[in-house]
DNA sequence: TTGACATATCGATAATAGTCGATATAATTT
DNA sequence: AAATTATATCGACTATTATCGATATGTCAA
């Protein structure tokens, strides 16, 4: 069960958000990250990140060798902005859905 | 023009997803929300909220007499959800949406 | 214009959260 | 086993933010 303050707290960083975005469509190692990031942040602040966005179930992991790769779970993306709509935008919201 | 960043903020509170609730189908002055909050927050907090929520575009307000009366703009919330779907879920996405 | 009421703003404080250097853990290679 | 590589955790610091008491602003009524 996945509740909405911890989703948005998630969202709520541009850097978490910047993370999201690479990791939407592909699976990431945590340095691909850090590279990608362009030196903006290093390496402890992209695994707390990561551990977060875990924590919010947000992505997924695979362990290879001695990297883990990330990705995006865009299912729990789904299921908490459908939520959102139905508490805060119920005109808006198909009927029935929860 | 919202950006999800500043909408993932305004959400990321308890407090004020409390207030979007209260906020969502009606009108409200701001010691309505006081009192329905039962005293668990006071009043120059609540402004504090409705002010970031109004900086979010979030809620409408609507001066009356000495009262101000604010109610949730679901519009804003449906826009912002759309955005994080097209983001962050695209395979769940109806195609061509912005 | 004075007083009462509703809300906003200010200043201070406390709690939360982002960032990083240093280090620990875990897996791989030689 | 020792060295190397990839990532996680720790501790400290900083920045942001939530909260509140006090006060200012604005509106209405008498």
């Amino acid at each position: 069960m996945m509740d909405q303050i911890t989703f948005a707290k998630a969202l709520a960083d541009e850097t978490r958000q910047e993370i999201m975005k690479l990791l939407c469509c592909e699976w990431l190692s945590v340095n691909d990250v850090v590279e990608r990031l362009g030196g903006r942040v290093n390496q402890p602040t992209v695994s707390h990140h990561l551990k977060k966005l875990e924590e919010a179930d947000l992505v997924y992991v695979r362990q290879e060798g001695r990297q883990r790769f990330y990705s995006l779970n865009q299912g729990t993306v789904s299921i908490c902005c459908g939520n959102l709509m139905v508490n805060f935008a119920p005109e808006y919201a198909p009927e029935g859905d929860e």
